[in-house]
DNA sequence: GTCTATAGCGGGATAGAC
DNA sequence: GTCTATCCCGCTATAGAC
């Protein structure tokens, strides 16, 4: 039942929540053969350096978030349920405890190699370049009202859910819903 | 010149600047000890355990924001130079390109000691509650408009600063500047 | 109060058998 | 493709000399 094969995947996906749970430094590669059953060095077999470990992540990330917006934009919908929509992204992450890719990512960021650096601040352009296509779109169409650029809006808002999760993991996890209808009510028309 | 006896507080400077460049984790008692010009053993002899060190680190940033209160209250500002006054803690911490405590103890949160979990998510209360205060009376003095209560934005503005700091070290440290601009534009009557 | 030395552990990574 | 075994490193922490 395609149990063969998918190693590599299973894989990604482990090593993928663990660091949404303590960031890169946070995890070992015992820690995801562990999970998977296996050993130490079968890892290494598919993912000779943790790096490239984390750039699969960041990679497969960016890829999800490229077919998201693909989907999202097909189906038409108007400027707030997109951003809706993009929350909605980030729930699940709440409701596991968990950080966003970028937050994870943040402490230890400059002590990454450097091929990580680059597709976590890809990453980060990705969401921003979104949001700031949306937040125009939005206020054009008469659907959003802010002040400054858009681009400057979009860094607002993408900061306050990179922030919200982490502050929500120590103290209260309805800080996310907080923040996000604080959002949706102060640029709403 | 005083020189005696205060390596033990500037084992905490040191301590606390590295703290903020890459987090608890990122950084070792022989980090401290080298930079100071000294070894190993003798940081442990003033923090015998690195949680007695870091739970020094919040506590000293707690009481020095408890100063910071008293004094900004005595000047009698307005809401919108005392919340002005609240970012400009932060500016430091971006041109240096460090993180701010929260955002710097929030990856590896779950790991910590368990004292050092109580400080940190002691000093986001003591945070959110100074903005909820400033921003009830910003609204009703009329300086402010936002939806939703006090603690609400409140919580939206911690998430925004301890958010960018995080995106600014990573993209464009601008965004500092930019999201309190928004912030502010934002909020103010 | 600082030193040298070392214990003990966990991490990333590799070699070679199966 | 997974295993066992191992290397080398850096970390926290301690013992005991000075």
């Amino acid at each position: 039942m395609a149990l063969q094969g998918d190693t590599k995947k299973r894989i990604l996906d482990i090593a993928e929540q663990l660091l949404l749970e303590g960031g890169f430094e946070g995890f070992s590669y015992k820690h995801v053969a562990s999970d998977l059953g296996i050993k130490n060095a079968a890892v290494h077999y598919h993912y000779p350096a943790k790096s490239d470990l984390g750039v699969a992540i960041i990679q497969r990330t960016r890829r999800r978030f490229g077919r998201w917006c693909e989907e999202i934009d097909k189906r038409g919908e108007d400027p707030s349920k997109k951003l809706e929509a993009f929350f909605g992204i980030f729930k699940p992450f709440v409701d596991s405890g968990k950080l966003c890719f970028g937050g994870a990512l943040a402490v230890g960021f400059k002590k990454l190699p450097a091929e990580m650096q680059a597709e976590a601040r890809a990453m980060a352009t990705d969401f921003l370049g979104w949001l700031e296509n949306l937040l125009h779109e939005g206020r054009s169409g008469g659907f959003f009202t802010f002040p400054g650029s858009p681009r400057d809006q979009a860094v607002v808002v993408l900061s306050s859910i990179q922030g919200v999760l982490q502050i929500a993991r120590e103290t209260d996890p309805s800080s996310f819903d907080v923040v996000v209808r604080q959002i949706m009510r102060s640029i709403r028309t």
